[in-house]
RNA sequence: GGGCUUUUAGCUCAGUUGGCUAGAGCGCAGCAUUCACAUUGCUGAGGUCACAGGUUCGAGCCCUGUAAAGCCCACCA
């Protein structure tokens, strides 16, 4: 096959990625389900030797799209998974796909309204029915961009969230807990959406600071303090603090309800805060939080007085049908008519609103099913303590750990029809006593029951998702107590931070609970990605990236580095299309590597039979330099490749290459993503193509070519998957997928040798460097370099020559003149007129001034007698050597300032 | 009120047990054009590491405090 002269990811990445699939390479290479091949009744898959590597997608919505957090999840985790894959683990990207109860609930429930019905005309079986076709209809999408993205997942593995294995994981799960006593039905306040008519949990609410009215009401002798006049119908008591001495004689009488003929009881406790308005507060049990607490402690009736749907109830037959804000003018009219609205004050107070729709959300009262979490919570806290989970950024854990010492009881109940139905039902039937009033059954298909003569309804509420979501690794890798499996626990979730105590949080104290052992070994969190402004990236803004966008621009593997690079764990950070266009300039860099090495191996092949090795002769003729230890037709183990390295830069990139795979190894241990990608951007561009591609225009050595360049493919796959692919098909050096290969081994090299490279590359910048520095323009082609006695020089004339660019590098023969280039102290001097070294004469001596100011830091230091008695030896020695090096260098220089 | 995080070049960010003469990408400036790649090459400018103290032979890094920005939790009648 041909390259093009430019890499074109749209043409391949496609049918890369069908070819990937069909292969069937992203299925673990060790069975995910039990095997027994002795018959021994043991799990084969434990004794073999090879190592797991599991990750779970964090499920993205089932008939959505993918945004820019969703591209990041894809980029951080397939980056792991290529990773441990190309390691030899055995390694398992199980993808999902979540039902997201309340998000669909909310788009499918628009969809009904736009046709002019509710949800009040259907039964929940029927709607549930209707979303899921819904869903049906719509899915695909996501599944479709994840490949896009090259998420390099088990697609036979696929999970979805109504799963039937996950139902029934969650109603074992949930059966376990209504046995352990975890469970109970309690009538609670809770968060609830007039506007969706279902409940949430604290975790799901959203406050926000806003403008309000605190309005003083006179109740007979005392004035009370309140931003909801109109809950006053359901007031139970008036609470003044115990400590307050303007009310000390009224605790214990009653006081008349405006409004009513309801008398109350002037309570004492310390939920009064005596600084705050008027100091006393009504108590309204059924409509604030607090409220409830204090009824609770005073054993105070809950009168409610606002319905489910938002509209007054159980109040005198003037405000009964109301809606609160219609009820709430009423009433400040009505007590303002009697002249007991005795005050008004503007304040800033937080109002808790429904995340969807923005609707402020009721404190309402409700028998739902909670979760006791103390327990659960405190097992969590134990193995967190313990260091069973590593969590990326670090301080996230002593947060969780925070998180789950405060955590209160967890409402389930949904009063929404798309999820996981809850599997409870409440007896009817009045005279079988003896029977409990809730019973656990799974037949959740069934609207109505009956066990021992008893007949019972199924509750409609669903499970809130957090429920079934908790159990995600369990789920995904299909654990069970008759069949652990080596995939549990995970080796790492990675997901969002914000959903560190919604998600992580849960999956803890669930895996736990169901498994005894913690779900996972590590947590990576990645922050938001904010768009370039660093400002949150929202709809209403208009910033919102989509990257699908930029995949179908710049190609997928340019998103992938584009969004890795600069980005480090648990920070919300900044994110442009500029960091995306320098990844498809890496991909494309490394095509025309590949385009170059390939043209080199034709010709060579085309050559075989004329002039077999020239390149090698010609470079023997000119006298290598003596070395131990070099590389003599290694076999490299990976690809099979035999090499020898012929000359320094050989020795060299070897070296550098070497360098670059322990530091990305070392940055995939740590999560150090883009570190990892920052060192291949420099190995390929700045050291493989600027400097040794150069030098093997001179010197070309066609299987050490083919050898490093299988090894940069390779280390730079987990990040680019599609062009390292393509290339790798391109030069068809071998049948296989780069996805199936192995991380490359060691290079041998010569060590002394490689280090001798730096000194050219020393040379051949100062020469750059100094042509530039000189006056005039296009120096390069200017001036001839010439040498004298220099071994090295002497011995790399041509590569030299072909760096540096100059005309043409001449023996001097013993009698120095031009310009003596200083820095790399070599017998080298450039070819150049006096009248215009004259003119370099000021560079030349900010040199001297610049090399001065360091040499005076080095003496500096040596001259403080603690640093000498204190600093290790070998630091001081450093700088002993430092200090000579700088002296010798400002003696050339000053030399050099002479001769001019 | 409790907790967490951030502050380093014009922008976005690295800087891993203190050894730094503080780095990268983008951007900017200059030079180059039969070259695998202009999605290029070469060269360069650009920093009081938020501020103030302290510890240390030595601080971007550790300690104390201050300021600014952001986030989370709780409370807010």
């Amino acid at each position: 096959m041909k390259f093009a002269s430019s890499y074109e990811p749209n043409l391949y990445e496609s049918d890369i990625y069908a070819a990937w699939e069909s292969a069937g390479v992203f299925k673990p290479s060790i069975p995910t389900v039990p095997i027994d091949n002795n018959s021994d009744g043991t799990d084969d898959r434990f004794e073999k030797n090879g190592q797991y590597y599991s990750i779970v997608m964090p499920p993205p919505n089932a008939n959505g799209n993918l945004h820019i957090g969703h591209g990041l999840t894809v980029a951080l985790e397939d980056s792991l998974t290529r990773y441990h894959r190309l390691r030899g683990e055995s390694t398992w990207y199980v993808p999902g796909a979540d039902h997201a109860g309340f998000e669909t609930w909310v788009v499918y429930e628009k969809t009904l309204e736009k046709d002019g019905h509710t949800r009040f005309e259907y039964s929940r079986d029927e709607l549930y029915a209707r979303v899921w076709d819904f869903v049906q209809m719509q899915r695909g999408n996501m599944e479709l961009q994840l490949r896009a993205l090259g998420a390099s997942c088990s697609w036979d593995d696929l999970t979805f969230t109504l799963d039937e294995n996950v139902i029934d994981r969650v109603y074992t799960t949930f059966e376990k807990m209504w046995n352990d006593g975890f469970i109970y039905r309690g009538e609670k306040l809770v968060n609830y959406c007039p506007k969706h008519q279902t409940a949430f949990a604290d975790i799901e609410v959203e406050h926000k600071d806003e403008k309000g009215t605190l309005w003083d009401i006179a109740y007979d002798d005392i004035v009370v303090s309140t931003t909801r006049p109109e809950t006053l119908f359901g007031d139970a008591a008036v609470a003044v603090n115990p400590e307050d001495a303007r009310y000390k004689d009224l605790i214990g009488k009653t006081v008349h309800l405006p409004l009513t003929d309801r008398e109350i009881p002037v309570i004492a406790d310390e939920h009064a805060d005596p600084e705050y308005g008027t100091g006393a507060v009504k108590i309204t049990p059924a409509h604030d939080f607090d409220d409830f607490e204090v009824g609770e402690r005073h054993n105070l009736p809950r009168l409610q007085v606002i319905s489910e749907d938002g509209h007054m109830i159980n109040v005198p037959e003037k405000y009964e049908g109301l809606t609160t804000e219609e009820c709430r003018k009423q009433v400040l009219k009505d007590l303002k008519d009697q002249g007991i609205l005795v005050g008004e004050k503007k304040i800033v107070h937080s109002v808790a609103h429904c995340y969807k729709c923005g609707t402020v959300l009721e404190p309402m009262l409700k028998e739902q099913w909670f979760i006791d979490v103390e327990k659960l919570a405190k097992m969590a806290i134990e193995h967190l303590e313990r260091d069973e989970i590593k969590f990326h950024p670090e301080s996230k854990k002593r947060v969780l750990i925070n998180y789950l010492g405060n955590l209160k009881d967890w409402n389930i109940s949904r009063q929404i029809p798309w999820g996981i139905a809850i599997p409870m039902f409440k007896k009817i039937t009045k005279e079988a006593t003896d029977e409990p009033d809730w019973i656990f059954d799974r037949r959740t298909n069934l609207k109505q029951i009956e066990r021992s003569g008893a007949t019972y309804v199924r509750d409609e509420d669903t499970f809130d998702t957090w429920f079934s979501s908790s159990h995600w690794p369990i789920v995904c890798t299909d654990w069970s107590e008759e069949n652990p499996t080596p995939y549990y626990p995970l080796n790492v979730m990675e997901t969002g931070a914000d959903i560190l105590f919604a998600w992580v949080a849960r999956m803890i104290m669930m895996g736990i609970y169901v498994t005894g052992e913690v779900p996972f070994k590590e947590v990576y969190l990645h922050g938001l990605v904010l768009d370039e402004h660093g400002q949150k990236m929202s709809k209403s803004k208009g910033n919102v990236i989509n990257p699908m966008d930029l995949v179908a621009k710049y190609g997928s593997d340019a998103f992938r580095l584009g969004i890795l690079r600069g980005r480090s764990a648990g920070m919300n950070q900044a994110f442009s299309e500029n960091s995306v266009v320098s990844g498809r300039n890496l991909c494309n860099k490394l095509w025309n590597i590949s385009r170059l090495i390939q043209s080199m191996v034709d010709e060579e092949s085309e050559d075989v039979h004329s002039r077999p090795s020239a390149t090698n002769e010609e470079q023997k003729s000119e006298g290598s330099p003596v070395t131990t230890g070099r590389a003599e037709r290694v076999e490299d183990e990976s690809s099979l490749t035999l090499y020898s390295t012929d000359n320094m830069g050989e020795d060299w990139i070897c070296r550098e290459i070497n360098e670059c795979k322990k530091q990305v190894e070392k940055d995939m241990k740590d999560y150090r993503f883009s570190e990892a990608v920052e060192t291949l951007y420099q190995t390929i561009w700045d050291k493989y193509a600027d400097w040794f591609l150069e030098s093997q225009k001179i010197y070309r050595n066609i299987p050490l070519l083919k050898t490093t360049l299988e090894h940069l493919l390779i280390i730079l796959h987990p990040f680019a998957p599609f062009v390292t692919e393509t290339i790798w098909q391109n030069l068809s050096w071998t049948d296989k997928f780069i996805v199936d290969e192995r991380w490359p081994e060691k290079l041998k090299f010569d060590p002394i040798t490689a280090e001798q490279f730096e000194n050219i590359r020393t040379i051949v910048s100062e020469v750059r460097t100094t042509l530039q520095a000189l006056p005039g323009t296009n120096n390069a082609n200017k001036y001839a370099l010439m040498y004298d006695k220099d071994s090295l020089v002497e011995d790399n004339l041509l590569l030299i020559k072909a760096l540096t660019k100059v005309p043409d590098i001449n023996a001097l023969g013993g009698k120095p003149r031009g310009l003596r280039l200083a820095l790399a102290n070599h017998e080298l001097y450039l070819d150049v007129p006096e009248q215009v070294v004259a003119a370099y004469k000021d560079s030349l001596t900010e040199k001297i001034l610049s090399v001065g100011r360091e040499l005076d830091a080095l003496n500096a230091r040596m001259m403080n007698p603690n640093y000498v008695a204190k600093a290790p030896e070998y630091l001081v020695k450093e700088t002993k050597d430092q200090i000579k090096e700088k002296q010798a260098l400002i003696d050339r220089l000053k030399l050099e300032l002479t001769l001019i």
